[in-house]
DNA sequence: GCGACAG
DNA sequence: ATCTTGTCGC
């Protein structure tokens, strides 16, 4: 009982130093990361490939996952390349740290295509997760874009609430002002830093999409790419990467 | 103690 | 993240 306790108590204390850990990581690795567009030789009449990238999970299996690179043309959004394969994750999903759970496997997708064919690399990824619009303001896509020094951008499909956001009231203001395709607002917590952007990219979809900077991309031109991109609610890269990875667990259940 | 909680 | 097809409507 005894040791079963001071047990438990080591594995708290020793969660708490990783944590602490990750977010020295996080901070350390935030100041590389560049809010603006740099070093871009593309601009959003110039650009050919965008790329996408997710992982999709098995029903009830925590570790086994499948991770997707999907390169599109632009602006015509054809399926240039795929990139999966299953992957195990070691690290548990906690809040403000997906991207010690992922990133690695999406840094070896990149990498892969790289060096088969480095013709496809895409000049941007857009990915399934935040950006700036994260606690510490270095959400997943952040932390993809400093690794790869990569120009990146976050897709979230619910806001993340950081820096006091009222939840209830922004999404009140989101019911006001996104009439159209098109129309955003900035997400605006109670220190005035604008975290990013909800969006309503299609008409047909009532609800916005969030985006946040990754690295080297504008607030400005990440909204832009995000509307240019989107057939649907989510725009295609991302839509593509998680329809994509979803579709290759199925193939494989079908074989295994 | 209560609420919040990207994927 | 995952459980899930068709259906109603523009």
């Amino acid at each position: 009982m005894a040791t079963a306790a001071a047990g438990e108590e080591l594995a708290v204390t020793a969660e708490l130093s990783q944590l602490r850990h990750w977010e020295q990581e996080q901070d350390t690795l935030k100041k590389r990361m560049v809010e603006r567009d740099q070093h871009n030789e593309w601009t959003l009449e110039s650009l050919k490939r965008v790329g996408g990238v997710d992982i999709s999970f098995i029903k009830g299996d925590n570790i086994n996952a499948c991770a997707t690179l999907v390169v599109l043309s632009y602006p015509d959004l054809q399926v240039l390349h795929e990139e999966s394969m299953m992957v195990q994750l070691t690290a548990p999903y906690i809040p403000g740290f997906l991207a010690f759970r992922e990133v690695d496997h999406l840094v070896t997708l990149v990498r892969r295509l790289e060096a088969s064919r480095p013709d496809l690399m895409p000049q941007l990824i857009m990915v399934d997760g935040n950006g700036k619009l994260h606690y510490r303001g270095f959400g997943l896509a952040c932390h993809l874009g400093v690794l790869l020094d990569l120009p990146t951008v976050g897709i979230g499909k619910n806001i993340l609430v950081v820096d006091n956001l009222d939840k209830e009231s922004f999404h009140a203001k989101e019911r006001a002002e996104l009439q159209h395709r098109g129309d955003w607002i900035p997400v605006v917590g109670a220190s005035q830093t604008v975290w990013g952007a909800a969006v309503r990219c299609v008409e047909a979809a009532i609800n916005p999409v969030y985006v946040s900077v990754g690295h080297r991309v504008s607030l400005d031109t990440a909204i832009k790419l995000a509307l240019a991109t989107a057939k649907h609610k989510i725009p295609e890269a991302v839509r593509m990467a998680d329809q994509l990875s979803r579709l290759f667990l199925r193939k494989r259940a079908g074989t295994q």
